[in-house]
DNA sequence: CTGCCTGTATAAACTTTTTTTATATGTACT
DNA sequence: AGTACATATAAAAAAAGTTTATACAGGCAG
């Protein structure tokens, strides 16, 4: 049973080469480009295509051009390239300590409630106060690339050591609904739900939308027609003017201040998942201004949760 | 002369492996795990830490433990896999029928406003559309990197070949003060204001803010305290709790949902300072769709405007 | 339609990288 | 200190990728 099954049809080696092709406009050019020979590109294509099982070029037409999957794998491969390009300069920054400037990064659901209270404590503590809004995977790695001093996000799940948490809260994953849908109340009205309406959903840029794909995958659930959104805001909109259904949380929804009449929440049918926000910096390096930032976070929306 | 420099220190099989080790918490485990010998993940491994010249684990520790670097590299890894893992299907997925996928990048003053209606129109043209909010400058390098199709936001004044642009609107910058401050009418007014209120302003990592700072040095205004967020909303929060002053413009204000009652907006005193908001993509490459989403933009917030 | 030019595919030999088997070295725990 | 468990290293085997040489196909001129 010793599968030589690679979970992945290709590398980023094989990739480069396809861009190439793409770029130069032919795979001799390429060749040139790489500086490696004609064969060996040829070669490298031959496999990216047999490995995927899907035709990328048209070899029917002469200056050479993509197919239709050939446009999309382009497209991704650029986007996957350009991030595995960061990857380097990262981690060389990481080998590189009363403060002057902190630099807080906030979830965007916890924007409207914190913003305030948080730069209220803050400015006791430092002449400039910078914070930015955003996704968590982002605040995670400017957090160790010191481009953050300290963030408020979905807390991940492993630990990473040199770095300290204060958990600020746990809610639960819901699911966002029109005003003129039903409740679905068992899994399986959920998979019906989902084959009749377009999903809308988290990026999956954001720790968040990763978390609901994967619980949705276990669910069994496949959405049609999708469309996906890195804010909490955009999310409610849609669902608000009757698009589709998303899978959100209390935060989420209070952010973006919609009613109501407007959009309404059910519990999740399956097992109850939660996410867990809390406060993350750097291990010791600001004192107690993790801890005491975790208090503030906690007493500014407890309010905001009783009125849900 | 033949230097054998990759231009990427690992390719994706590698970071397989990194991930595993990190997941089993062993390299012995993560062999098993990937039904490989426990040498052929040493090497991997160790081939990873020379080519990326970063210690990834520390061997001084027994349940063999990541540094800090690792950790990043874990996450970041961990994302690019993801990233790569989603190619397949798709690639599948176009083979079946028409599925294409239309990433927009909207900026955070045009969220509110724009985000349903171009939902409504993209849905027209493709099965699955993202549209991701943030900054102007990020998505601006994101398209040139072809992670994004299409974005709207300010307008870069150099002209980036490649790229076509189709106007959306302009809008004046306008002071942003809490209710009870009284309006300053010429510059040294305003220079005045800066002396005895913090200055709330917009991150420096965003076009908006960047265009701010410049005109405040050119009118002379230096901020005593300051307060820097990178999204409309929180510095529309900060001016109405009474922290302090800002330069904005009316859209992201109408984004903040403040009302009169909290926030009043004057005239700039000085020179007229405009922004010009575009949708931006590379040249051709989706046919008449960017004229169109700009068609969509200017007739969403039209309403909006007469509002204010 | 035919033959030439340009550019891609294929074949076999060769080089490099990756994996394996075997064994040494190291860390933690008693 | 000794033992158990886990990682590192060395040399051989296997696999992958690259090169040279050559065959084949599409586009274009006559």
């Amino acid at each position: 049973m010793k599968q030589k099954s690679r979970s992945l049809p290709f590398d980023l080696h094989g990739l480069e080469i396809f861009l190439s092709v793409c770029d130069a406009g032919g795979m001799a050019a390429a060749a040139q480009e790489l500086g490696i020979t004609q064969p060996a590109v040829s070669f490298a294509i031959a496999d990216l295509e047999r490995r995927t099982g899907a035709a990328l070029f048209d070899r029917k037409v002469r200056p050479l051009a993509l197919t239709l999957t050939g446009s999309l794998m382009r497209q991704r491969a650029s986007s996957l390239l350009a991030d595995a390009r960061q990857i380097p300069p990262m981690l060389r920054q990481v080998k590189l300590g009363k403060v002057a400037l902190i630099r807080v990064g906030l979830v965007d659901s916890l924007s409207r409630a914190a913003t305030v209270p948080l730069s209220n404590y803050l400015a006791e503590h430092a002449e400039e106060v910078s914070i930015l809004s955003g996704l968590t995977a982002a605040h995670a790695s400017e957090l160790l690339t010191r481009r953050l001093d300290l963030f408020l996000g979905v807390d991940d799940l492993e630990e990473t050591s040199g770095l300290e948490r204060w958990e600020i809260m746990r809610e639960p994953y819901v699911l966002l609904l029109s005003r003129s849908e039903r409740r679905p109340r068992a899994v399986e009205d959920l998979i019906e739900l989902a084959k009749s309406r377009p999903f809308i959903r988290f990026s999956a840029r954001s720790r968040t939308g990763l978390e609901i794909e994967r619980h949705l995958r276990r669910l069994g659930v496949e959405a049609a027609q999708s469309f996906e959104y890195d804010s909490p805001f955009a999310v409610a909109a849609m669902v608000a003017s009757g698009r589709g259904f998303a899978i959100s949380t209390p935060l989420c929804v209070a952010e973006a201040k919609f009613t109501n009449k407007e959009l309404v929440t059910w519990p999740l049918p399956g097992p109850i998942v939660t996410r867990k926000l809390s406060v993350v910096a750097r291990f010791r390096e600001l004192g107690k201004i993790p801890r005491d930032v975790a208090e503030v976070a906690k007493s500014a929306f407890a309010p905001d949760l009783l009125k849900n």
